[in-house]
DNA sequence: CCCTATTCGCGAACGGCGTTCGCACAATAT
DNA sequence: ATATTGTGCGAACGCCGTTCGCGAATAGGG
């Protein structure tokens, strides 16, 4: 390794002298992405990756210094996904929408992504290009930097957690124990006559939905997938003209 | 330990037979709670725990089935810190803001709560007592049960986000050699001549603070706490208002 | 073309984690 | 007094991220 007190994006991927190194950075980001992509991110520890790859643990530190610098390298791997291209026609508010939109498909295509980024918050090569791609389109606003910075900063971590919100609506097979055992507390809690209003969310949620009503955040939420993109939409317009405009709504 | 297939909240603190347990999960959840007020949640471990209270770590396990489910007690335990009371004067937005200003205190004195939320979003009696709370206060709006749920758990989501960006924000003391890292690479950025924008705002950033920017999401993050107020109750208004109003605006 | 400097691959080991096992022991019910 | 039922917890298991040290591979300089 080069030298391990700078950041990743500033070593030098190959050292002009000595042996030359079996892989690159983007091959091992790739095989790790793939990896979290079928087994999730807690999958991803050195070993597994290692033997993915078909290479010693310990090796992977030639290429990155810690566990977490891996984690940089996917998500700027993923961060490449997005298309950034100019589009003078739509108004900044619709390219934010369009923004919005990619991250929630990659979200869905990776969907460790949410969790990445909890820990992870770093720019990459590709986050740079992202943020000057949405800093460039938040310009006309007139904003200053530090106030587009700032609508940046929470505009993504809306979309992340509208996306989450999605994401732990819909989860596959049978409920995970866990969350069987949430709502057997939930229940008897319905049932319990204290908490009227709980209750009757509770079981208007349950209503429809066939079995128990899965829940983000503590909170069960209803399979009202058909209005996700609309609430998506408003809710993404409506806190970025609130970071933005003093005044007029949608 | 009685029944480890049902949640905690069911489980019975106290068997009638046999001897009698020398700690509480209240004691416990407390001892737990200023651990990670000290020194943060990652030394929240089992062992640490166990050597705080006196007793062994395997001991632990008699009243928490595992170290998830000790997090669940430490964050409803921290949810307790709420003020519930009924205000039939005040709209439901005010009801709604100020609620949000609870949660924003409570993050300030419990930091790790932050993240605790990232992994753990499980409903205890305090967090039923808090969603019955918001559910009564949004009944007022109209929207059905979903609707409102729904609504709660991205506010919830939303407040944490904005808290954490305010915490990011203030770090103490030196910068933690990671952030040195990011600021390095973001500086070179900023000087290749590419991303201009990225540049500019960065360069703005980096005018006032007399020190490296700190940052939010990879984002830098000026000092503006004087408005950090005031862009938090507007963003919390507008979002409410997106998702339980069609039209207008605050 | 060999030699030496330099880097790479990686088996083995370290310390710490969450968790499980099994047993000695304490409290209660009979 | 005895049987029953939990409790406290030392020891151990398996997995994790990470470090050490050394043999093997490569490249540039003579």
């Amino acid at each position: 390794m080069t030298d391990q007190s700078t950041a990743i994006w500033l070593r030098g991927e190959r050292a002009p002298r000595g042996r030359a190194p079996e892989h690159t950075r983007g091959e091992i980001a790739a095989a790790a992405v793939r990896l979290a992509d079928r087994q999730g991110l807690a999958a991803v520890t050195m070993r597994a990756l290692a033997r993915v790859i078909g290479t010693g643990a310990a090796s992977l530190y030639r290429y990155v210094a810690t566990r977490d610098e891996l984690v940089e390298l996917m998500v700027d791997e993923v961060n490449g996904e997005f298309e950034l291209e100019r589009r003078p026609d739509a108004s900044w508010l619709d390219q934010m929408v369009d923004l919005a939109h990619q991250a929630r498909d990659i979200y869905r295509r990776h969907p460790w992504m949410i969790e990445a980024l909890d820990t992870t918050p770093t720019l990459g090569p590709h986050g740079c290009s992202y943020l000057e791609h949405a800093l460039a389109t938040l310009a006309v606003t007139g904003a200053g930097g530090r106030t587009r910075l700032e609508a940046i900063g929470v505009f993504s971590g809306l979309v992340r957690l509208l996306c989450k919100a999605e994401r732990d609506r819909q989860q596959p097979g049978p409920p995970s124990a866990r969350m069987a055992q949430r709502n057997a507390y939930l229940s008897s809690v319905a049932a319990s006559g204290e908490h009227p209003h709980l209750a009757a969310a509770f079981a208007e949620t349950s209503e429809q939905s066939s079995s128990e009503g899965p829940q983000y955040q503590g909170i069960p939420a209803a399979p009202s997938d058909g209005q996700f993109d609309g609430q998506f939409d408003r809710i993404v317009r409506r806190t970025l003209l609130g970071m933005l405009h003093e005044g007029d709504p949608d």
